[in-house]
DNA sequence: GTAGTGTTACTATAAATATAGTAGCATTAC
DNA sequence: GTAATGCTACTATATTTATAGTAACACTAC
């Protein structure tokens, strides 16, 4: 039963910041890069990194006194889970109406979809490829 | 000030719903649509149905003795919002990034790329005439 | 060797979420 | 006209989220 439990706004922000570090880190790595001017407290950032522990997002190692983080999954890997679960949630399953959706945003223009039209050729390719 | 709640997976099941029913709605109607097996207890499909209208997602008007609900925004509004709050999130405000994770899914196979990239043709002709 | 500084572990609290129970009225069915 | 039914309004409770405080301990600088 590999559970997969939803992220809070607070944790995605958290763990944004640890995948762009890219590297083991501490409480006080996260808080200087993500609130610089003191936004959150140090507590609350704690706090959320061992909630994230908990939820098997994050492992901890202690060398000396301190801490150290690394997440347990890819950033990929999330955002596909978070992805599913709001095509379920809202679209009916359906990956197209989402898609459909996302390109009648307001913000995106013809230049995100021409990128958009080059990463689907991209991975048309790669499912042709692979069904061969 | 326009407020944009965020709505709890439990609240867009109902919303769906209501949708889907396209017509002002009773709680029972609602109940009996969702969960014809009594999988929750009427007065918490009642309540969710309050907590949206609180949220201004949902208007209430008294018929006899009943209350009829109707929404106030439309699902493709909703969705919309949705995506833009998934799109900040996760994928630093990056539509490209997101369509580009959808896209990977492994549910996605050619018949969804290919009508996505009708889609996308769509709304690029969709721009390019509002743009002349 | 004591005064600060940084870190952890633990605790706190207000708000939101998910779920449901209860009391009290109308209406209906005899 | 009373018994059952159905609805609303209100209340309840356990859990999670967001945010942070406090106590205790190690290390550092004199």
């Amino acid at each position: 039963m590999p559970r997969k439990p939803r992220l809070t706004p607070a944790e995605w922000e958290i763990m944004q910041a640890i995948w762009d570090l890219d590297r083991d880190v501490s409480v006080r790595e996260v808080l200087e890069h993500l609130y610089p001017d003191g936004e959150k407290a140090y507590t609350t950032v704690q706090t959320v990194m061992n909630t994230l522990e908990r939820k098997l997002m994050l492992s901890r190692r202690k060398t000396g006194l301190v801490n150290f983080y690394q997440p347990t999954r890819g950033r990929d890997e999330l955002s596909r889970s978070e992805m599913s679960s709001l095509v379920d949630r809202v679209f009916g399953g359906s990956v197209p109406a989402l898609a459909n959706s996302l390109m009648s945003l307001d913000d995106v223009g013809l230049d995100e979809l021409a990128e958009i039209r080059r990463l689907l050729a991209r991975r048309e390719r790669e499912l042709k490829e692979g069904e061969s």
